[in-house]
DNA sequence: ATTATTTTTGCATACGAATGCAAATACTTC
DNA sequence: GAAGTATTTGCATTCGTATGCAAAAATAAT
């Protein structure tokens, strides 16, 4: 097998031109007459010649690689995002190098570390923090850093989320008005910004209609956790009569275990809250009430950041909450007077 | 915001040597004395040094990018493979620039065209075909293309399947031990080989026991299409008493409709039988019977032959069908004794 | 101590394309 | 047709790193 790669300099000596003239012909905006522009594509076409991105790279700085980290694939609303993502960026002419943050914390930096050396243009995390430090190197390395469907308090970093303390509300205010009385939470990850605003703004409603939790548990985001969860909440004298889960993911595991394992109706007996709204959510077998992340319109944002901050290095992080709404079904009752 | 990219002149201007050297301290195997590369290392620990991928590659000829193609995410059986094949990438030095493949055919020359730009060192097309031409430009490339869960008949490129024709008769094999009379298909894309090779399987096992398909529908390998598939199947007079769906995630869909549209009892009045096993096929809700595709297999396979073509430029293409097990849940009654 | 051998080092060049600059060409305008 | 302006073009250099080669230094053998 030969490798055969078509240099500028090939093409440039087929087409009777300079090398410049060649690169200037792939280069937009550049100045170069309709005659030569004709030759060379010709000439390029013939060889099959195409810029070599790496290339250009060095020479331009811009690699038009976007460092994505992702960990969680296993909850469907990041494949869904990583689509969106993808394929945004796709019609931009960047492309995405993917990173997998394995579960064992504290390794973010090193993979941080490996996206730098690829010189990207824009670093997106999703669902994933990174240490101050790290930020610092990646400030001064002239890359903007977002963060997907988490927050962190540091000023370099911009940060896309839908509204979770408000999403929060929402289900609070759906659940006291439907009847419930004794409404429960099960919690996703702690360290997560996701899981504290949305538990914080689930329990401020409660608060503020003089209501409490009364059960919780921690999920951590996965649903072996979640099932322990909900198999301890729901053995006691009193179950809840409604359970708020902080993300879908869980939720499935939750209604399963309530369903399956302990035979229980839903919505009869316990109602069930997710969030996210992942397509799974809409099948019929969970028919999950649940808040939806506009994971369209976040990536829309994120990309629109990310492109802003390469064209205009002064740009100032940003921070963008999403509002997203109540998608009601059939895991939650209305109001307990048929019930009750 | 100041870029300031640290290069390795300037290291070596620190650590009082030459460029050549810090180069030979960051190149295993290369020649070095452990004194510079003591004073090499402290200088670029200091400088926060990184070598540049980019200008390395320029060089070497070697990126350290591969380039995936997928479409499909909305199957879960491709977020799956990509985390495992990411990381074990990952793990050899490697990184993944994503492609997504939009649902209209034909594009993918193009993507294609686009991955070579970046001077990847391979090519992986998850549940893709392309175009005998452009496997000769990538051959010509020097870049070793493999087709992930899928094939084709051109022997220049590597396969990664699982055994789908003999997945099918194992699942033929299992419906008709279970008693079953009226066996129907729902079949997947029909220019998919794994669709068409899991279908020849199925056919030829009822075939060789005397049997032949009852019914039969396509689903496309896309929900709405199954659902679609489902409806007409299962509103006739004397309607099957099993389906095989040529995808977990199609029989998903199919098992929504049959119990909650139409009201039948599964496995009691029908059985169904999926394929690949996806997380959520475990799930109680569904409890479907399927044929696994060893997804941690396949990727290992996959990996193990990019990386060693990567090594030797001489490698023969190969083609590697992997065996999966039935893995036998409650979505098919073992017999028909006590039912029929 | 001297020579032979191995290891280490720096020099210079290469990878492939982009770009500032000045020379060359094309186009206006009178 | 001459002078002036605008457009094209090629030359030479640059990006950051790797590497063949020969000189230098360190080590081994005698």
């Amino acid at each position: 097998m030969i490798t055969k790669k078509v240099t500028s300099l090939e093409v440039a000596k087929l087409a009777g031109v300079s090398q410049s003239a060649v690169s200037r012909v792939f280069t937009p905006g550049a100045s170069v007459a309709n005659k030569t522009k004709e030759k060379v594509r010709t000439a390029a076409t013939k060889l099959g010649y195409r810029p070599n991105i790496l290339a250009r790279s060095l020479i331009t700085g811009k690699s038009r690689i976007i460092g994505l980290v992702v960990a969680h694939l296993d909850n469907y609303f990041y494949p869904e995002a990583l689509e969106l993502l993808s394929n945004a960026l796709q019609k931009k002419g960047y492309h995405v190098l993917v990173f997998m943050a394995t579960k064992t914390a504290g390794n973010i930096d090193d993979i941080v570390d490996e996206i730098l050396d690829y010189q990207v243009d824009g670093i997106i995390l999703a669902s994933v923090a990174m240490s101050s430090n790290l930020a610092s190197r990646c400030a001064a390395a002239g890359v903007h850093v977002i963060l997907f469907n988490r927050t962190q308090d540091d000023n370099r970093l911009s940060t896309v989320t839908s509204d979770n303390f408000l999403g929060g509300k929402k289900v609070a205010r759906f659940l006291i008005a439907g009847g419930h009385k004794r409404i429960a939470y099960i919690a996703g990850w702690e360290g997560a910004s996701t899981q504290r605003d949305r538990e914080a703004g689930f329990v401020d409603e409660l608060k503020q209609q003089g209501r409490s939790l009364y059960a919780r548990e921690v999920g951590n985001f996965l649903q072996d956790d979640a099932r322990q969860a909900a198999r301890k909440m729901f053995t006691t004298n009193e179950i809840p009569d409604a359970v708020f889960v902080a993300s879908d993911d869980m939720a499935f595991a939750v209604m399963d275990v309530i369903r399956y394992e302990l035979g229980l109706i839903i919505p009869e007996q316990v109602s069930v809250v997710g969030y996210d709204d992942v397509p799974i959510a809409s099948w019929p077998a969970y028919d999950l009430t649940t808040v939806r992340q506009p994971a369209n319109r976040m990536v829309a944002e994120t990309v629109s950041i990310i492109l802003e901050s390469i064209e205009d290095q002064e740009t100032k992080p940003r921070r963008i909450q999403i509002d997203g709404p109540l998608i009601m079904r059939g895991s939650t009752r209305i109001s307990n007077h048929e019930s009750g």
